[in-house]
DNA sequence: GCAATAAGTCAGAAATTTATGACCACACCT
DNA sequence: AGGTGTGGTCATAAATTTCTGACTTATTGC
């Protein structure tokens, strides 16, 4: 008996990618808050209390090196820092947006 | 001077759940192939050598639970179990489409 | 000079996820 | 009666993620 033969596939499915982009305990949440408003660091430690600093600063290092968000630095007095979302952050919202409408169909 | 009222989100953003259903390291794969076809636990282990059958075994385990697959008996000789989209996971294909074809677009 | 605010970093602990390998139950074949 | 294939579970271990609390650096206001 010939085995046969098993095409396996070594590449990880292509969307696997940009979910685990999203994926995590906060991400979702900044992603959306990004949709509405530039996102600044410590108004997020209000926004979100139950998030540590480690996380949401782990978080926006993240989607910035996924390249969903970009972090700005506003020459104001005081500085401040923004986090907005890029192109590709922007191509991204309708699929969420979809995303959330199933949910909210669903209840 | 009165503490401005923050309006604090206490549910998470609703997409959150969705994309929940979908992370870790193998649910997309596994979302990505019962698209194309039912699945079948032993062949899935041969698919994707990497996975274990525990991980298999959790993440069917959790689609199920999240309402995207149904685990159906085939009355067969021998019996067979097959994992097949539910309407809901159906439902979900398109924004998973559309965040791959956006993967692609970015090579 | 001194304290406060913004925007973080770092080390270590706790919690969660994933992997490993042994084991189980049932049907089927010889 | 013994071996094989399917479809798993279970306990444990390893790896990854998240949290906690202390510390840093730069700027501003008094």
């Amino acid at each position: 008996m010939t085995t046969p033969i098993e095409v396996v596939d070594t590449k990880p499915c292509p969307a696997s990618q940009l979910l685990k982009s999203l994926s995590g305990k906060w991400k979702p949440e900044l992603f959306r808050l990004s949709l509405t408003s530039n996102l600044r660091f410590s108004t997020l430690l209000h926004q979100l209390p139950q998030a540590s600093k480690q996380s949401i600063s782990a978080a926006l290092r993240d989607l910035q090196s996924d390249g969903l968000l970009a972090r700005v630095i506003l020459q104001e007095k005081p500085l401040r820092v923004e986090y907005q979302l890029t192109d590709k952050g922007k191509s991204l919202a309708p699929a969420l947006t979809q995303i959330e409408s199933l949910v909210l169909e669903g209840e």
